[in-house]
DNA sequence: TTGACATATTCTGATATAGGAATATATCGT
DNA sequence: ACGATATATTCCTATATCAGAATATGTCAA
């Protein structure tokens, strides 16, 4: 019976992987914003903005605050850090 | 009929999503090394380094040169250049 | 040439994840 | 209360990819 892989834990460099999420985080370097705002820039689909999202926000590269019915989201760099970091070592 | 995805054109980011292969360019700052010094320190399978050392030279991090019947990678930095210009807008 | 060594490839099965569609939940305005 | 708006979640299916095992390829040494 084949071996189970290690449990997803997502981190900082899977979720940088998917060019959908950089590209919001690059959105978000503008500032906080409403999903929608993010929907209509990426022209993605409502959903799939909201769960790329989760995963960025998993991982803590973005958070999000609660405004009427609006949720918005902004940046957190902090969680970059470890791409950051380890990148670093490779500069010319 | 569901929709085909995108082509896998593996980036940068991908290779280096998986830790393994972060580990291989590491130890790929010291210098040229054989597929088998790989092997011993990482613990894994022969097998399973050619694959991560396949995926490294696709996006072009690793480069190798044949010598009798070993074969040595070395990294190639410049490939990383678009993570590390890329994570460069999140510094603090 | 034969066998040992070094590495790559192929096959298989499991798992993670993307996108689409549908639906659920919450909040606002009237 | 009702409909519209904003967002999240769930279900489904296709695909990518990982690990393991087996095998293929190439090179050296005796």
């Amino acid at each position: 019976m084949p071996m189970a892989r290690a449990a997803t834990t997502a981190d900082a460099f899977n979720a940088i992987a998917e060019p959908r999420r950089r590209q919001i985080l690059d959105l978000l370097t503008g500032g906080e914003r409403p999903v929608n705002d993010l929907v209509l820039e990426l022209g993605l689909a409502q959903p799939q903005v909201s769960k790329h999202l989760r995963v960025l926000r998993a991982v803590g590269a973005v958070e999000m605050r609660e405004a009427g019915r609006q949720r918005l989201y902004r940046l957190n760099g902090e969680a970059l850090k470890p791409i950051h970091d380890w990148v670093k070592n490779y500069e010319r």
